[in-house]
DNA sequence: ACTCCCACGTTATAACATTACAAAACGACG
DNA sequence: CGTCGTTTTGTAATGTTATAACGTGGGAGT
């Protein structure tokens, strides 16, 4: 098959350079095209991120960037995440507190994660959503939904065995 | 009508005593009989909680319990959150590190949310589910969903309306 | 009375995130 | 080429959310 399954792609082998590589890629054209600066910083941070198919939290990207000889203040880390999950390249996983690099890059998606809590591992999948309650009680409450998270805490089927 | 639609319930006028009282006396019954203690400082978080049907951070419970007499550290109100929120009393707001009350308490339910960016009320709703996406791609890579948050941003209608 | 468990008191600190303001880099346009 | 406005970065300080660690007290069962 040519098309990866974003569904399963983090808790499989893949070749994780081209997965790296191709998301590098595409970043950079989406930039080129809507004028906006990929900066050094940003870049960096986007390449951590994709390095590992986990969440990463804002300090510990913070201490990678000091190791890759970045300058090390919060908001150095915080503007480059700010950037990048504004123009969706990275998510928040708002139950972790932490970052994890969209599997879907340049595509208008509404995402739901899979976090394992044994290895952390996440994997993002779509969330297509059409026909579940919440769209109808909204609807019905006159709730206009603007953006939806879906987290699901479990284990992965490796660590799942394992216990 | 004698039952209320918890769909709507945070957006719409209702007789919050008796919501309060109702809910407070499904929690007495309820640790009654789980042999549970709902001691002081557990019964005032809950109440404090229910006075709204907005999300309320740990801090302000913390400046609330201190209003009302009772001792002020923070591991006085996140003792009582874990507890009511382990219990099923009070569900997190991931997205707003905050708390809420819960509108269905002694249920066994998986909630879905409705958050107002512009007011802040929070609305509970049954996510019930079946058929999304999320399941079918949680089966087909082998994970075991254990929980799942979801927590929708939005307008209510009566901000809807105002912008 | 003894012991075990559960809850609470208290101090300290960890982890996550933002404000604020100054300086530098960059692009557009005359 | 300048210079003006916008975006990005440097840096210090601070704010907010959450937990660790360890000791104390009170009730239930034996």
């Amino acid at each position: 098959m040519s098309e990866e399954n974003p569904i399963s792609v983090a808790f499989e082998k893949h070749n994780h350079d081209v997965c790296l590589t191709n998301a590098m890629q595409t970043a950079e054209e989406y930039c080129h095209k809507q004028k906006l600066q990929l900066t050094p910083a940003r870049r960096k941070v986007l390449e951590l991120l994709l390095q590992e198919h986990r969440a990463l939290g804002a300090y510990d990207i913070l201490d990678l960037l000091r190791e890759a000889g970045f300058n090390s203040q919060p908001p150095v880390a915080y503007r480059a995440l700010d950037f990048l999950v504004e123009n969706g390249f990275v998510h928040k996983i708002e139950r972790l507190n932490a970052f994890v690099a969209c599997a879907l890059p340049g595509t208008v998606h509404s995402p739901a994660f899979m976090i394992c809590r044994r290895c952390d591992m996440v994997a993002e999948t779509q969330s297509s959503s059409s026909g579940f309650d919440l769209l109808a009680n909204a609807d019905a409450s006159g709730f206009k939904i603007e953006q939806t998270i879906i987290e699901a805490k479990g284990l992965c089927q490796t660590c799942a065995e394992i216990e």
